[in-house]
DNA sequence: AAATAGCGCTTTTTT
DNA sequence: AGCGCTATTT
């Protein structure tokens, strides 16, 4: 066995050394989070400890199969794999699938999705005869949500007095009363939300005793990942487990807490010195990923923030490149600077698709960008937006496949029961609904039920068609453990009618819709194909079948993200999602677009104190995802639902220390011949003035004293640059001095470059280099 | 019951 | 602007 502490650093070395008893490390952006959470647990294997008794909490399940397979490498043992290591929710729903029972749940349950637990409040809204203003579906869901994730049940919500009143005085008295139908909805369906991942795990170790007993004793070791956005349930939960030997081991960075509005709760890692006062706190500041330009530029944004751990992150990496700032006038033009900015780049330094990364604040920016790059025959692609899964035909299709492993999802069934239409109407449907929630019974049990069938009193012809579509479901789910999962679910997007409907359909859209029902049938093969994972349990008792099932692809599907899929297409792309979605990657190349008032910052973030400091800890999230270069771009201009709307730059780029922007191809005003001749890169005056203000304000927070230095040193001797010079400059590259005229701060020379032809720059910004 | 036309809402971020 | 939902028509 090879000494994996060779690999680290001495700070990252004593934070994976320390295994027992709590464990804080606060990481900074870059600064190797990952590699320690990964050499942790490689290390407690290396110790002897079993892998079923360790469990890591990760933030999405693809950075948990990356961590596993590292794992394996480290300690070149597969039974590596056998560690309990996927996100909060997949792991709980694990879980809940062994012991949901306790609660009243099948094994089999569903998972909703915010879709469908959105249609299923619209649902109640309209039968409670609610006005859908009032009570919009999102709105509520949010409201349910948020009480889940603060352990808050339907039945506590509607038994605290002061929440009926808060609901009361803001005009939403039924608020509790949608949340306790809901809820039960739910619970008839056999079907848990997100949130009911959490909560029902809560209430599960709460209330048995054993079940507490049996988990503690199992996960003798607990890892968590991305700490600082843990919410309320979380917390509660990790608590519970730890309780026993509080050999739990956190690691985040606060100031790339970003869930605040899904309940996430910054204070857990601020106060879990408070929680666990054995703890040992260990701090990393060594920044392995990018520039000194990025990391400074970085540092000189978050310390406008007041909640924060103080942390001084530094890197040994070189200056880099100045932070250049894209100014356009319209959306669209900033997608084309943006566009023609990565293929100059790919042309001049032969770089790949796939090391560049565009980011925004919202989904909806990212057409311009598509367009764009479309137009240059850039390849991208998108993550997150409308992901795959959350096409309308693959959800379609994954419907079916719900409704065969569990007969009682309502939300399944409603999608699918007319699709493709079989002559199920709406009025036929209204008719069993209403029978249904007279008599507190699933859809499904009024359907395959032929005596409350004949109660309905339909058509016969309408009957049949309900039984020959009731028929068609059991025979699927007869099927669940005869054939694997591929082997199913072909058979039944086939025999269901589904696929033909889409094939029949030649339009664009229809033969897009096609090939992607397609690749879902292919995800299904790579799944069958794979073997299992981990040793699971059935749920049920009953051992699993040698081959995989439509069961566990269900099980495992509804958790998947977009940034799990892997793409075998072509790799080689250009990104494009939002900043959340960046969180934990890195790029080379890095723009984040957008950086207007109003957009990023987010206007509604803009009432509170807090929301904005979350909106700057999004901008220091965007930033420090660059690992040589950055650009941030704003639009004067922007389409946003339908009509375009003027827009001001962003407060952000006024709050990176004006030393490390710069502000190519950026236009003079009409009417600036005061400035004929420009600095460097010909920048607005009002830009030179924001920027110098900036300058002077930043003192105050000061940067590492030998990164100052080092900057000045490159830059501030402006008298020593001479006609005939060689120099160097950061974004030109290297020229010859012709002339230099002028004194002071004005002193200004006419460089030529071997890159860009002849060029005036103010010496005061050029930073050149006398080579 | 199915097809079509017009209305209205969206956009903050996601498991 | 674009999509989904609703009301209306056939």
């Amino acid at each position: 066995m090879r000494d994996i502490f060779l690999d680290l650093n001495d700070e990252q070395r004593v934070s994976v050394e320390a295994l027992d008893g709590p464990v804080m490390v606060v990481a900074g952006a870059g600064s190797g989070k990952t590699r320690v959470l990964t050499y942790k647990v490689a290390h407690l294997l290396n110790s002897g400890v079993d892998p079923f008794r360790v469990l890591a909490l990760t933030f999405t399940n693809k950075a948990a199969r990356e961590m596993k397979e590292r794992i394996i490498h480290l300690v070149g043992n597969a039974d590596a794999r056998n560690v309990w290591m996927g996100t909060f929710h997949s792991v709980f729903a694990r879980i809940l699938r062994v012991e949901g029972h306790l609660l009243g749940y099948s094994p089999n349950f569903t998972i909703y999705d915010n879709e469908d637990s959105k249609r299923l409040i619209k649902g109640i809204v309209r039968e409670q005869n609610l006005d859908d203003k009032v009570y919009a579906a999102g709105y509520v869901l949010y409201r349910i949500s948020s009480a889940k994730t603060n352990l808050i049940t339907a039945q506590r919500y509607n038994s605290d007095d002061d929440i009926l009143l808060q609901d009361k005085l803001a005009g939403k008295p039924q608020l509790g009363n949608i949340y306790n139908l809901y809820h039960q909805k739910c619970f008839r369906a056999s079907a848990m939300d997100f949130d009911d991942l959490l909560l029902n795990t809560y209430i599960l170790l709460r209330d048995f005793p054993d079940v507490l007993l049996k988990y503690q004793r199992k996960f003798e070791y607990i890892l968590v990942d991305e700490y600082q956005d843990t919410n309320q349930v979380q917390y509660s939960i990790l608590k519970k487990l730890a309780a026993n030997n509080e050999n739990i081991c956190v690691v985040g960075d606060d100031a790339q807490s970003i869930y605040a509005f899904r309940g996430a709760n910054i204070k857990n890692i601020l106060n879990f010195q408070k929680d666990y006062p054995d703890v040992k706190v260990f701090k990393l500041e060594q920044n392995y990923r990018s520039t000194k330009t990025i990391v400074n530029a970085a540092n000189s944004i978050i310390v406008n923030n007041k909640d924060q751990i103080f942390k001084k992150i530094w890197t040994q990496n070189e200056d880099g490149s100045a932070i250049d700032v894209l100014a356009a006038k319209t959306d669209t033009e900033e997608g084309q600077m943006i566009a023609n900015s990565i293929f100059e780049t790919k042309m001049n330094f032969q770089v790949r698709n796939i090391e560049f990364a565009i980011l925004y604040r919202t989904n909806a920016q990212s057409r311009s960008l598509e367009e764009a790059l479309r137009k240059l025959n850039i390849p991208y692609r998108i993550y997150g937006g409308t992901s795959f899964y959350n096409r309308k035909e693959v959800k379609d299709v994954l419907a079916y496949f719900r409704l065969c492993v569990n007969n009682k999802d309502e939300e399944a069934l409603q999608r699918v029961i007319n699709l493709p239409a079989r002559g199920i109407g709406k009025t036929t449907l209204e008719k069993i609904t209403v029978e249904a929630e007279a008599s507190k019974k699933a859809i499904w049990e009024i359907i395959s039920n032929s005596e409350d069938l004949a109660g309905l009193r339909l058509g016969s012809s309408v009957i049949s068609r309900i039984t020959d579509f009731v028929t068609m479901i059991k025979s699927f789910s007869a099927q669940l453990f005869k054939k694997n999962a591929y082997e199913l679910g072909k058979h039944i997007s086939a025999s269901s009618g589904i696929l033909k409907a889409l094939y029949e359909d030649n339009s664009y859209e229809g033969i897009a819709r096609y090939e992607n029902v397609e690749e879902l049938i292919n995800a299904l093969s790579d799944f069958a194909g794979r073997p299992r994972d981990t040793v699971m349990e059935s749920g049920n008792g009953s051992p699993l079948p040698d081959f995989r099932t439509l069961n566990e692809f269900m099980q495992e599907v509804a958790l998947l993200t977009d940034a799990d899929k892997e793409d075998k297409s072509n790799n080689d792309r250009v990104s494009l999602m939002t900043v959340h979605a960046a969180k934990g990657l890195e790029f080379p190349y890095v723009y984040v677009a957008g950086l207007e008032e109003n957009l990023f910052p987010s206007i509604q973030s803009l009432n509170s104190r807090s929301d904005l400091e979350e909106e700057r800890r999004l901008f220091y999230v965007a930033i420090t995802r660059a690992q040589k270069k950055l650009h941030l771009s704003y639009a004067e201009s922007r389409f946003r639902w339908g009509n375009h709307t003027f827009c001001e730059p962003s407060r952000f780029i006024d709050e990176v220390d004006a030393r490390y922007l710069s502000f190519p191809g950026s236009r003079k005003r009409k009417g600036g011949p005061a400035h004929a001749v420009d600095n460097e890169q010909g920048l607005p005056e009002a830009f030179i003035e924001k920027a110098i203000r900036n300058k002077n304000l930043k003192k105050i927070n000061a940067l590492p004293e030998n990164e100052t230095k080092g900057k000045e040193a490159s830059y501030s001797d402006e008298t020593e640059v001479r006609a005939g010079d060689e120099v160097m400059h950061d974004r030109f590259g290297k020229g010859k001095v012709l002339n230099v005229e002028g004194a002071g701060s004005n002193r200004k020379a006419t460089v030529f470059f071997q890159a860009v032809g002849k060029k005036q720059l103010l010496l005061k910004f050029a930073r050149l280099k006398v080579l």
